[in-house]
DNA sequence: TAATTAATGTGTTTTTGGTACATATTTGCA
DNA sequence: TGCAAATATGTACCAAAAACACATTAATTA
């Protein structure tokens, strides 16, 4: 099979390719978890298992095996860590520089996913994973910080075009938690009524005819996302 | 080597993994190479040299080397199928769907890239290349055709932001002819008086104070790119 | 129980940006 | 010299965004 890989692939001028060097590059996928909780975005990482990257916190990746889709091997990576399913999943960019990984020659594609870290229930300590606030991260193992920022940067343009914001939230959330994701995630103070008619305009979400308990001021109104939506506004994957 | 990359990625969870099956995924790239000339944006294609896909067309790609950053493999492409060097090239997406390559597991990094095929000569005849309107394009070999039309997709999102777009033309041109590029890109007729002012705030271009020649009407003013504007809009590679 | 506090909820005005549209100007050519 | 076919530019109108103010509600507390 790899042959005839190799000999539909060649090109004449090309010097004749062996089955080894073709094979030499690792293929694995990162995931930047995103999370949400009290006006800061969280991102989840794990110790680098490297001895190269000792004390520093890496992404959740692994290599991807021969028979799984790209896609499939980032949900199993957010299926074996954290025991999610379901997650949003957006791929990102590709990361293939020669040297990027210590060991050897391994391309990366990484993904940004969201999910709701105040109420999904996570097997974060046994996997030695942490929530780390976003603007805190000054330094990760490989090119992985470069990853996160690419993925920070995407995440801050998709919010404003696609209601995937609400990934972050419980289903029922009010306006004024709304409101703190996206200026937690743009890193801007937003005017509050300018902010509630641009949501309207939108028509994302839908007044739930509840209001928030347990507040010691007047408590707003709960919304919930309006059905269907999510699948108006599909990633590429 | 392989072995220290399957240590330092592996997860205690999945079964043991040997190197075999951890480096039998082939990793390439495909250009889509955007072209323009009279009213209309073409794209460069190969016919495939596959016999499961005899007859059809399919984008410029290789295999990566080991040795090779994914960029690199890139631009070796352009220059071996074309001989251009210096041009823009963008990545788009990677295709990682297991069955999407009929001869065995590739997966492949998209990039766009946009020359100015009116006044660059191509050595197209040599490798059987051939530029095609990319409206007619309805069928392509693998699934180049969703590549090339998620590709057009970013190009079109990516020329209201950069200056890309003057990369399809010659260094100096009239506002007529950009403004016939945008159409040709979008798909869509521009209002000649609003567009005018739309690219006067973008700041761009500057007026190199001469004139269109050889046109049989009053001719228009020459404009080029601004000095460092490519520079202030980077891609990300 | 009335006053206070700390939010929510909903305007209005102003500015900016985009769209629709019209007229004067310049060159080549008959 | 006038006509054809463009260029070049300006104005009126409408929609969206930004700046800004006030009334309302529930919990708390004096």
């Amino acid at each position: 099979m790899p042959e005839r890989i190799i000999k539909s692939l060649k090109n004449a001028e090309i010097e004749k390719k062996t089955h080894q060097s073709y094979f030499n590059i690792a293929v694995s996928v990162d995931c930047v978890i995103f999370g949400y909780d009290n006006h800061e975005l969280y991102v989840l990482l794990k110790q680098s298992d490297l001895e190269e990257f000792q004390g520093l916190n890496s992404l959740l990746g692994d290599l991807v095996k021969p028979n799984e889709d790209l896609t499939e091997a980032s949900f199993r990576i957010l299926w074996e860590r954290t025991g999610l399913q379901h997650v949003y999943l957006e791929q990102v960019h590709t990361f293939g520089k020669v040297h990027r990984h210590p060991s050897g020659r391994v391309i990366t594609t990484a993904y940004f996913s969201l999910i709701d870290m105040q109420h999904q229930q996570l097997n974060i300590s046994k996997h030695q994973l942490d929530w780390y606030p976003v603007r805190k991260v000054k330094q990760l193992a490989f090119d992985h910080l470069e990853i996160l920022q690419l993925c920070l940067q995407q995440l801050q343009q998709r919010v404003m075009e696609r209601p995937i914001i609400l990934h972050l939230l419980p289903p029922l959330f009010s306006l004024r938690e709304l409101q703190s994701v996206y200026e937690a995630i743009l890193g801007v103070e937003l005017d509050r009524r300018n902010f509630r008619k641009k949501i309207a305009v939108k028509d994302w979400i839908i007044d739930t005819q509840t209001l928030e308990r347990e507040v010691s001021h007047r408590p707003g109104k709960l919304y919930k996302l309006k059905s269907g939506m999510m699948n108006n506004y599909r990633p590429y994957q």
